[in-house]
DNA sequence: GACGTTATCGCAAGTTGTCGCAATAGTCGA
DNA sequence: TCGACTATTGCGACAACTTGCGATAACGTC
């Protein structure tokens, strides 16, 4: 990988490498402020920016991705981990995985339509659960 | 509307107002600090804060809602106006507007599926467009 | 290995939006 | 119209990033 990195006349770091262990360690859909703190933690002197940073850096490369799931936050995770679809209640906050299979068919068809080559496991669908609907 | 603003227990203010006529005269998807802005060029004492709030009772109170278009800015606009999907472009930003029929049988799937009342209008679907594609 | 190039870093300052709080001012009932 | 109640405001501080910049350190080349 790190000659991967290199042959796009990209670098790696230390700070880069410890960017990618913690996403490694981390839960899921983690935070790029938990990954700041968790690296923190053990190597005080690395900025939070280069943190940032390299989440976008490592996104261009190809080894990590992100999505959103509330309206704000952006959660990252590594590239190669299987693709899904997020379901956000915004009444409880409670969030649901679906498979990508469910979201296919709206997929088809906006490449049929549109052209448009949409990726649906990007940003959550934000709506009403079962319970809260009730 | 004040009637209705004030048979919910809320208040009808100078700052409300000013936030609902600088909606009114606004383009289609505006966000809060250009609102913010347009209104602190007449009224500067008016703060920052209290169009962020106002733009949040508004939305509780019926009369805004909020979408997500690109993956940072919330954009407000007022609740009467006739919901869309919304396609944009990772590559070249560009914005396209698409009706919620096509968006439907996605809909009624989480429905039947999961108990889920999904709002497709919410959240831009994200992907690579028609040009970009090539 | 030494060297030059330049991606990347740490830091400080800037943005954008949020929050707690005391002061203010809509609203309702008398 | 007056007074009490409390939603709302402006302000200052904070949180979560983002950006510009000079210094540093990977990397390819010799």
């Amino acid at each position: 990988m790190a000659d991967d990195i290199r042959s796009k006349g990209r670098r790696m770091t230390v700070q880069r490498r410890l960017v990618l262990d913690a996403l490694q360690r981390a839960r899921h859909h983690t935070t790029a402020e938990e990954i700041a703190r968790s690296i923190r933690a053990r190597h005080p002197q690395i900025d939070p920016s280069t943190v940032y940073r390299n989440l976008e850096a490592l996104e261009e490369l190809g080894y990590v991705t992100h999505t959103h799931l509330d309206d704000r936050v952006t959660r990252w995770h590594r590239a190669d981990v299987a693709q899904h679809g997020h379901l956000v209640c915004r009444r409880c906050g409670s969030e649901q995985e679906i498979p990508l299979r469910t979201l296919e068919p709206l997929a088809r068809r906006l490449r049929a339509d549109e052209g448009f080559h949409a990726d649906l496991a990007h940003s959550a669908i934000v709506g009403v659960c079962r319970e809260c609907a009730r």
